[in-house]
RNA sequence: CCAGCUGGCCGGAUGACCGCUGCCGCAAGGCCCGAAAGGGCGCGGGGGAGGAAAGUCCGGGCUCCACGGAAAGACGGUGCCGGGUAACGCCCGGCGGGGGCGACCCCAGGGAAAGUGCCACAGAGAACAGACCGCCGGGUUUAGCCCGGCAAGGGUGAAACGGUGCGGCAAGAGCGCACCGCGCGGAUGGCAACAGACGCGGCACGGCAAACCCCACCGGGAGCAAGACCGAAUAGGGGCGGCAAGGAACCUCGGUUCCAGGGAUUUUCGGCCCGCCGCCCGGGUUGGUUGCGUGAAAUGCCUGGUGACGGGCAUUCCAGAUGAAUGGUCAUCCAGCCUCAGGUUUCGUGCCUGGGGUGGACAGAACCCGGCUUACAGGCCGGCUGGCACC
């Protein structure tokens, strides 16, 4: 999935949705242009020194890598901001927290899955 | 065996599945994203965090700016000597001082007879010093007081104008002498810092330069968000060309002549402001590419040097991200720690065997090197010192 890599696209997903779930903090924005989703990681500094923000960033990365094709949808980007319980969460539960969080934030939002489900 | 000092090194291992990111080879056709510049998508191979990557404290490379080679002042830094180095405030070897039985450790360690300033409190007295208690002699109206002598003892202090001993004296005092210390000179040794035989001096010249200052030496400024290149839509700048159809007057009714986008400046000329379209030029924002790793390189061997370090030969190419890669999930194992049982003992809970539990320190490259400083679970190897036991 691609990544969101410019700082416009950061401060406009903030202006979206925030919900917490578990070890992550999710922030969708629809941009309602039907191209693929997008996901994007933050980890600020009071998580942390450099080595548990890298650590919390790369759980949830790989976490997400796995859990969003499934439930992302086409013309949203989302924005997973890292918790300190990241660190020390189960691999599994922290999988479960970025489903339901989207699961969520989808149920108030009209539903158009993306086109390239299996 | 116990206690300690010191130098160097390592800083979890293996495997499975699923990923990320450069490089090399094959393929060079298509597709996707984007306004463009540019980027991505395939298959195979190989690489991918540290000893501190950290703090950003010094020294350099590199880049841009400034500049007449530069010099001086201000400001900042450094400060025993010699060496190493590209360079350093770093390192090595010495010297001096201090600590320790010792191995060894620590020290901003130039100048206080160039000048200014400070030395609180306590204390009698603190910088050309001073006499509270005290000691001695004399006098006297005798638990005392007065006059004179002394600076050894007590007390204060961070520091009290040499120390110990003997002589000497009323009591004392470098008053005299010996040794030590100190000051001046200094044969000699050493590249030097410095050491110092010997002689002289009865002792004078207090400390703080990390208060100002003086002396010597060093330093132009900013930093990879440096710098270079590519480069839209839209707005704005400059240049060139076009916008133009018409209107009025005359008249032989077909032509001729004149005016000509709008606005303000009284009018004309002139200049000023406001229009639309096309092309070109330059600047330049979001963004993209580059800078970006062959180097004061690494490894091995030989070699010079007490050492820091230097030299020679051979081999190797060893991270390059940019909302920021170098990982995620699990399994097994090895250190270590806790605990239980048995054995052994120089009686120190040490060592050996077996079982169970727990279980990875500090910490993430951001242009690159050389240092310093700080953080750090645990472990490995070497050298040395002081004890005890045995031969």
């Amino acid at each position: 999935m691609e990544h969101i890599l410019h700082r416009r696209d950061f401060l406009a997903a903030a202006k979206g949705t925030t919900l917490p779930s578990g070890g992550v903090l999710v922030q969708m924005r629809e941009r309602s242009d039907g191209k693929p989703p997008r996901i994007g990681f933050t980890c600020t500094k009071k998580l942390g020194n450099a080595v548990i923000r890298n650590r919390i960033r790369r759980r949830i990365r790989e976490a997400a890598r796995l859990a969003m094709p499934q439930i992302a949808m086409a013309g949203h980007d989302y924005v997973l901001i890292g918790r300190a319980s990241a660190e020390k969460r189960g691999f599994e539960a922290l999988k479960k927290d970025i489903i339901s969080a989207l699961a969520k934030l989808h149920g108030g939002a009209k539903s158009q899955r993306t086109e390239q489900d299996p």
